[in-house]
DNA sequence: AGGTTGACAAAGG
DNA sequence: GCCTTTGCCAACC
């Protein structure tokens, strides 16, 4: 198991009509702390991968190598049923993916500041 | 085997 | 609520 496969893997699993972020994929697929690597591992990814149910965690589309991409993915979410702000924003507090229903994560991260 | 990059996130002003 | 700085670690070359 890959960390791509792992990320990819939690990727599937995002309803439809609904968000994740990038923070959140990776944490699922056991990479606390690094939502960079779910976005590293979408661009392996192929077209069987509902890539365009993740964005960033201020729920914006984040712009990449293809400018055409970002509205094919709104166009994507929209025919989803996910709805975007006149600024180009999903009001994650809707739309968000609840793997758990509730708001606290499945798996425990680490703490980042030993004080808290 | 080492330095830099990257489809990001959290904290402070 | 937006902008800037800092962190984080695997993948890339």
């Amino acid at each position: 198991m890959t960390s791509h496969q792992a990320i990819l893997a939690v990727v599937r699993r995002i309803p439809r009509g609904r968000v994740a972020t990038y923070g959140l994929v990776a944490r699922l697929a056991g990479y606390a702390r690094q939502p960079r690597l779910a976005g590293y591992a979408l661009r392996h990814a192929d077209d069987s991968v509902p890539w365009h149910r993740v964005v960033n965690a201020a729920g914006t589309i984040s712009p990449r190598a293809d400018p055409d991409s970002v509205p094919l993915q709104q166009s994507l979410l929209e025919a989803e049923g996910v709805e975007f702000d006149h600024r180009y924003r999903i009001d994650l507090r809707r739309f968000l993916w609840r793997p758990r229903g509730g708001h606290r994560q499945a798996v425990k991260q680490p703490k980042r500041s030993p004080s808290g």
